[in-house]
DNA sequence: ATTGCGATTAGAATTGGTCTATACTTCGCG
DNA sequence: CGCGAAGTATAGACCAATTCTAATCGCAAT
């Protein structure tokens, strides 16, 4: 993705386009990834980038309220970024910690609960938990 | 379910039971709940008890290597003790942060992708958030 | 220039969870 | 019985991810 499709892409999510939330974007949204914050500040340092810890975490807050990525809760000890937004599915290795994706249709649900009154659906994800096989 | 029936269930599975796990299990085990450890050590204390924090987070992942719990990371915060071990899934609520069960059976899911090679599946794990619909 | 407001920042604070070092129990065995 | 080993409980220190705070910066509109 280029620096100009992502300036757009920001720009059409309502995202004002300061220099640290196009470094943060360019990262991250390149291509389909889950990264977690810790992992998004090293690579930005590491590629000569000053950006604060702060600025990062605020960054991906606001892209995540503004659909830019999802948030994921699955590891325990932090959260994932995922630049894939579209619905979609996870492997979760709980060996290696490792996420994978998984494409929505090669999932299907065929019968869904009714949902608890007064309230409506915002997702469904479905997480396969896998452990590396002990040969 | 009666101090003995506990009594047993613990011993079943392989764990020694303290009076601080029989505490434990006795609060959170009795019924279908999900608890996160706070709200644990809360009760107990509330209860009179004098059990400490380690102890509680020693003994919840002592149940869930055993198998008499099932740790849950949906709240992005903090983990939730879930006392129905058996396969089933979850609503929940964004809004209000409360979890409900979904058995089973009411979501069937047709067909599984591939695992990543070198894997076997562990669990799979079904997710329904919700929000509360703003009428 | 001055004002004002959102963005950025460093570092402090918070918080769920883990670790450590010590003390206490329990149990097998002489 | 009494001892030692092994396992358990505890308080409090510690840790790491995330959030908060308060100060500063940058820029757009006056």
């Amino acid at each position: 993705m280029s620096r100009s499709d992502i300036l757009s892409l920001l720009k059409s999510h309502g995202v004002l386009p300061t220099p640290q939330r196009m470094e943060v974007a360019e990262l991250l949204l390149d291509r389909p990834q889950h990264l977690s914050a810790d992992q998004i500040i090293d690579r930005l340092r590491d590629a000569g980038s000053r950006v604060s810890k702060a600025t990062v975490y605020n960054t991906l807050k606001l892209f995540s309220e503004k659909v830019l990525l999802k948030e994921l809760n699955v590891d325990p000890s932090r959260k994932f970024y995922d630049s894939t937004i579209h619905a979609h599915h996870h492997f979760y290795n709980v060996d290696t910690g490792k996420l994978s994706d998984i494409p929505a249709d090669q999932v299907s649900i065929m019968s869904l609960p009714n949902l608890p009154r007064g309230t409506e659906q915002e997702s469904v994800e479905v997480l396969i938990r896998v452990r590396n096989r002990k040969t």
